[in-house]
DNA sequence: TGAACATATGAACAATTATTCATATGTTGT
DNA sequence: ACAACATATGAATAATTGTTCATATGTTCA
């Protein structure tokens, strides 16, 4: 309880916030970004889908780590997947990411 | 090494990927957003400038958690800060912000 | 069916990170 | 200079998370 209107300010911006849950869910998705070897893995589908083990070279990790990091990317529905014999091909699942991806660079270059 | 053409795949993407320098630092500033306290402080910036003790009651933690937050932040350049008399107003530092978190949320109503 | 390969998953460990408490620093008004 | 308040910071703790190893699952081809 600082100045007067402290308590009106604080009403205010409450009032016009997005819910928690929804903000929640906003930090669970950026947090996916928040991961070297998970930025790395969306940088390199950028250009075209690919598959496990081409990944794994890419990035230079072991395939089990790169498996677990799609996964997560898989849950938070930034990549799909396609098999096709004994290969999953992964690829983007839509533009948002390379969108949002491009605005952090232009952030970090300023 | 899998299909006929892995290595072929894999240096013409690390050819076109920016450097690993670049994407630590860009995940650096991703994880800024992969908090929900953080993302509830930007979020309450989006609409003004705000005090630290206005901040702490907006998103109901303690000022010194409220306090060691801002300063990630800052250090991201996220936020940028004003003293006036005994208190400290913050700010957002660009739009970006704004526009990556926008694009955040599209991405989640889908 | 069995061997060879690609991918996925569970458990364990190491590392990072968010929060809190206690306290220090900075500012104002008396 | 001192009291009262706002903010910042250090240390400790708890929780989350990334990586690896070992192994399971799934697929193809002989």
């Amino acid at each position: 309880m600082a100045h007067e209107d402290h308590q009106d300010i604080v009403k205010e911006i409450k009032k016009n916030m997005p819910g928690a849950d929804t903000l929640f869910e906003l930090a669970d998705f950026f947090k996916v970004f928040g991961d070297s070897t998970r930025i790395r893995i969306m940088c390199a589908l950028f250009e075209r889908e690919l598959s496990v083990c081409c990944i794994a070279d890419i990035v230079g990790m072991e395939q089990s780590t790169v498996s677990h990091q799609l996964r997560v990317l898989r849950q938070e529905n930034l990549v799909k997947v396609r098999r096709e014999g004994k290969q999953s091909y992964y690829s983007l699942e839509d533009e948002h990411i390379q969108k949002i991806f491009e605005m952090g660079l232009e952030h970090i270059m300023e």
